[in-house]
Formats: C-alpha cells, structure tokens, sequence
DNA sequence: ATAGATTTGTTCGTATGTATA
DNA sequence: GTATACATACGAACAAATCTA
C-alpha cells in the first residue's frame, strides 16, 4: 500500500486494513519521527473519509504492531 | 422545537438536534438577547443531562448557522 | 502578581444501534 | 450469519485562554 494511496471502498481489502497500511507507509516514509504526534483520530475520519470506529481499528492494528502509542487526552503518536 | 421542550432519548431526532433546535428557540424568543453569553457547556451539561460532546455537537450546528460565537476562556455568545 | 477557578478546545476510551455486503 | 462500516452518545483526561480573588 503506498502512502499517498486513496481508500478504495471497493476493494475487497478491508477499509480499515487498508488505513493501517497507509499510515505504516506514511510512518516508514518519515511523514511523522518516532515521538512524533500523527495525526488526531478527528483529522483522520476527515482526511480519509472514513468513521471514527473504521480509524480506530485501522489505528489498533498499528498500536498493536507497536508502531503506534495512544496517549487519552493528548493524541496518537508515533512509538520510539 | 418549543424552547421548553424536554430532550427524549427515544425520539427519532438525534438528541443533538434537539438541543440545537431547543437553544435556537430560546434565542428567538430572546432568552437571551445578541450579544450576551449563553450557558457554557457544562451548565448546559447539567440542565440538559446530556453529555459534554452532545452538548458541543449541538453548538456546533448553531456556530456554524451563525448563530453563536464562541470565545475561548470566555463562553458562548449569540452573534450579533 | 499569582494562584485558583472557569470555560472552551482537543483527544482517546467505550458502548450501542443500524445498515450492508 | 458474520464481518464491515457508519452514526450516535456517554466518559475521562489534558491543554490553553480568560477571569477573579
């Protein structure tokens, strides 16, 4: 998946999977540095047009990879 | 939307409408006049029983009509 | 002058209901 | 029937701006 790829709702790859692979191409890109704040999971559901449980799951997938850490009331970021 | 109406959980209307069309009914019948700063949203919280992001989701609707401004630090006014 | 309270802004956590493929 | 996806709603915490004692 490239990093500047679009969701393709079509796709018979799940939107959410296909979000989680976005952004670990975004990350592996350099978009955000290790310690960095990503994006907000607001901003995502507007940058992707997606819902916020389809960004969540897309985000847990990356969470759960160790990639990224959440941290309530402060953001998403990129782990270290 | 009476301006006295009561929110019903049950409704069809989602509850932030309500509380939108509610507080857009108390401003013309002039509850409070342009200008002046309305209830903050923890008082709003607390009258409506509802929850805080209900609650913003229902100044949003009326923010974006122009019918209120917000003011960081200081509250939510009608526009004038 | 500053410490605390108030208020809006932002963000993640959780749960439920509905519709669709 | 299950997984996916969207919309709604409540909860909790942190941050910044403003006001007041």
């Amino acid at each position: 998946m490239d990093a500047d790829a679009e969701i393709d709702h079509d796709a018979a790859t799940p939107v959410y999977q296909q979000l989680a692979e976005i952004l670990r191409a975004r990350i592996e890109r350099g978009d955000w540095a290790p310690g960095r704040r990503i994006l907000s999971e607001a901003q995502l559901v507007q940058t992707y047009g997606l819902a916020r449980e389809t960004t969540r799951k897309a985000l847990r997938i990356l969470i759960d990879a160790e990639i990224l850490v959440t941290v309530p009331g402060r953001g998403t970021f990129v782990a270290e």
